[in-house]
DNA sequence: AGATCTACTTAGCATAGAAGCA
DNA sequence: TGCTTCTATGCTAAGTAGATCT
């Protein structure tokens, strides 16, 4: 296991960790006067954290907010000024500052995402262990790849080239992907022409030469996307009001409408920003009539259209058989004619043919767009990409589509662009493909080649920390974060567009806190931040003194919005990565840690003569430490305690059940040692089988809650469907005897089933 | 050399549908 | 069988990263 990071089991843990970082986030907040409303968000998280320490910080929050507000009775012009004066000054700031010349990010949120107090527990680490293992430094040799980075001029690989690459290649998995070859060579030979169904459904691709010349496909039909629905205008009973009056909107006005009143039960429609969005949007759908009637949001009343709303599918609930039967079959029938197409004379499941419908757009986090209309895509919005010799999809009858293009140099089929942000969105095919599972195999095979090198970068790194320069420093330091912790890369983005959350390279002053010297521990890094989605990053962990000094060279004369990493940004650091290691990117290290994690953990972890479930409880450990890793959170489901209690109880019958049981079996043993006789010797038998069968039933309903209760807010399929090599699962499985279908449920076998079809149990990550 | 554009992966959440239970 | 609970799936936002433009 070379280059592992030994990390231990970490667990969940709401200990006192939690707490510290509260009160460190609460002071950050009065010092940078965010007081947004966020009081239902709040109150939502309140309901998440299930532990009291939330609940107090929560209320502490709530509390430093009203006081805030007191303060201020800050109206949002009042605010919005504030932000636009701290903006000017800031740049006014960067123009001077010398070590800083790229955009600042406006920090400007007060609402926090964030979840679990403290789900990572600082691994005290044994730093020997961790850049020192028995396969090092391979570096001299030529790397070798699997997957060519710059193609040439070749099309196809053919057999014979891939048996050469045989020879020149160590790597086990190329041993394999022509062994698969000369297996099934005869039975294609026989398989001629695609005779459509089952054939398609075990056609492996992962047998079959891939395109090396960048071309992702040679041939492309399909029915182009399935648009929505067009707006169905409110029946007339149904009103909406204004000042108390019934008002009949206009139909673009009216649609808008609806879709603020089918998210009233949501907190964010009380917030300002989502409504001031709203409203500006709406307002450009309306009448000049009705925009002289409506002036202000909140005399407005869509009660009666959110009941509706509510009525609706309560109805739909209660559908009959029949006719939830007939949806059903139209629904089917729309997935067989949009939801495939032809690439390359194999039927392909595509993985989101629907436009999105038209609604309000809600962000993740703290969102400076929340609100605002996401308009609804029509044909002319939409650019078609398929074969010239393919027959074209119909734009709907009296309508054009935007373009037809023919890229095969891209794996999307239709692609529209966004209002919201801009960017473009779009079609294409689903996991199971062939295009989609290349590149995943792909991507695990480059992260199997970092692992022959990372000992190489890893003292690269370590040396690179004593460099003359700044910037060398800087980047040394970022990717051992990345490396250690499996951050982000951390990309700018464009200040005002997002929430404000942040990577590595991306990381500010106010993100981190040092301590020279905290409990036991010396040199203590405490990271608070938002990452993607406003998850918030918690975590403390002690580094090496020379990380810890180079740190705090890195804040000297720092305002706490400055950049940690000034002379640092993810092209600069990937363009280093690519020179250590063809294909080497940031995100690797975290394929590559949450993979050799898994493998590694599930070593540790299973015990040999354990029972099956308990093994799979082994796996979910082991997933959840890469879970951990990645810091992969979840809400804590709404019923999460109810449920947990409905499973205490059944122990606690089992448990009774269990002595019941014991007991008649000591009855039935002193009866046949009486009595010595056939009958009463079954009669132990029967008992102590019956001991044996609660016994495992009991185990199984602990194993349960264990798994269930330590899974409380991490989410495990992340991390399955996007880090974890399959084929250490699938080697896992087949070493134990597990079936597949514990560790994949359907869907994921089909993701995954290039892996399932050639790992062998001994597989190596 | 930074900004912008493009293509693609990764992410959490809502909800539909399946499974379990009284 | 009808209700509750759990799980799978769909949805789409939010990242990464490379290419291209200025």
């Amino acid at each position: 296991m070379s280059g592992d990071h030994g990390r231990g089991d970490s667990q969940v843990n709401s200990g006192s960790k939690g707490s510290e970082s509260h009160k460190h986030k609460d002071k950050h907040k009065e010092k940078e006067h965010k007081h947004k409303d966020h009081k239902k968000d709040k109150e939502r998280e309140k309901l998440k954290h299930c532990n009291s320490e939330h609940k107090e910080y929560s209320e502490k929050k709530h509390k430093d907010k009203q006081k805030l507000r007191h303060s201020d009775g800050s109206s949002d012009k009042h605010r919005e000024k504030h932000k636009d004066k701290d903006k000017e000054k800031r740049k006014e700031d960067k123009s001077l500052s010398s070590h800083s010349n790229r955009t600042k990010k406006e920090k400007e949120n007060g609402y926090v995402r964030e979840r679990s107090p403290a789900a990572i527990k600082s691994e005290p680490e044994d730093d020997n262990g961790f850049y020192l293992s028995p396969k090092h430094n391979k570096a001299t040799k030529p790397a070798v790849y699997r997957f060519e980075y710059k193609p040439k001029k070749v099309k196809v690989e053919h057999d014979k080239k891939a048996k050469k690459r045989k020879h020149e290649y160590e790597d086990d998995e190329e041993d394999e992907y022509t062994k698969h070859k000369k297996k099934t060579k005869d039975k294609k030979a026989t398989e001629g022409k695609k005779a459509k169904k089952e054939d398609e459904e075990k056609w492996k691709w992962w047998e079959e030469e891939r395109y090396t010349d960048g071309s992702k496909w040679r041939f492309l039909e399909h029915k182009g996307p399935v648009f929505a629905p067009p707006y169905e205008p409110l029946p007339d009973k149904v009103k909406f009001y204004y000042d108390r009056k019934a008002m009949k909107l206009s139909a673009p006005a009216e649609e808008v409408a609806t879709f603020f009143a089918k998210m009233l039960d949501h907190e964010y429609t009380t917030k300002d920003i989502f409504r001031k969005n709203f409203y500006k949007d709406w307002r450009k759908e309306m009448t000049s009539e009705e925009k002289s009637v409506i002036t202000d949001l909140n005399k407005c009343d869509f009660r009666e259209m959110s009941e509706y709303f509510k009525a609706q599918s309560e109805a739909r609930k209660q559908m009959s058989k029949e006719e939830k039967q007939k949806i059903k079959e139209e629904n089917e029938r729309i997935l067989q004619e949009y939801g495939f197409c032809i690439m390359d004379n194999h039927k392909e499941r595509i993985g989101n043919f629907r436009i999105e419908p038209p609604g309000l757009f809600r962000g993740r986090g703290d969102h400076p767009k929340m609100g605002m209309l996401k308009r609804r895509i029509r044909p002319e919005d939409i650019i078609i990409n398929c074969s010239k010799d393919s027959k074209q999809p119909k734009p709907p009858p009296g309508t054009k589509w935007k373009e037809v293009r023919h890229d095969n140099k891209v794996t999307w089929l239709v692609s529209w662009t966004e209002n919201i942000q801009g960017s473009i969105k779009y079609i294409m095919l689903n996991p199971s493909s062939r295009i989609k599972g290349e590149k995943d195999w792909q991507k695990y095979e480059t992260a199997r080649r970092l692992k022959k090198c990372v000992d190489r970068i890893r003292s690269q790194y370590r040396d690179d920390w004593k460099s003359k320069e700044m910037r060398i420093r800087q980047r040394a330091v970022a990717l051992y974060f990345i490396d250690k912790l499996a951050l982000r890369a951390g990309n700018e983005k464009e200040e005002g567009e997002t929430a404000d959350t942040v990577g590595c390279c991306s990381l500010r002053v106010e993100h981190i806190k040092l301590y020279p010297k905290m409990d036991e521990q010396e040199y203590v890094v405490e990271f608070d931040f938002l990452g993607k989605d406003s998850i918030r990053y918690y975590n403390k962990i002690p580094v090496e003194k020379r990380v810890f000094k180079n740190l705090q060279l890195f804040l000297e004369n720092k305002q706490p919005e400055d950049d940690l990493f000034d002379r640092l940004n993810t092209s600069i650091l990937n363009k280093h990565l690519q020179e250590l290691m063809d294909g080497l990117t940031a995100k690797v290290f975290r394929t590559y840690n949450a993979s050799i994690t898994l493998q590694q953990q599930l070593k540790e972890l299973t015990c040999p003569e354990d029972s099956i479930p308990a093994k799979i409880l082994s796996y979910n450990r082991a997933n959840r430490a890469v879970a951990i890793l990645c810091n992969h959170q979840r809400a804590p489901p709404k019923t999460f305690e109810k449920s947990m209690q409905n499973l205490q109880t059944k122990i606690d019958e089992k448990q009774k059940q269990l002595s019941a049981a014991r007991k008649q079996l000591k009855a039935a043993k002193a009866d046949h040692k009486a009595s010595h006789d056939e009958k009463s010797k079954k009669a132990v038998e029967v008992k102590r089988k019956a001991v044996q069968r609660i016994e495992e039933q009991l185990m199984k309903l602990q194993v349960q809650a264990t798994d269930r209760e330590e899974n409380k807010q991490i989410a495990l399929g992340t991390s399955k469907l996007n880090y974890l090599d399959p084929r250490i699962s699938v080697a896992w499985c087949k070493k134990w005897a597990i079936p597949i279908e514990k560790i994949y449920n359907k869907t994921q076998r089909e993701k995954f089933a290039w892996a399932i079809d050639m790992a062998e149990k001994d597989y190596e990550f």
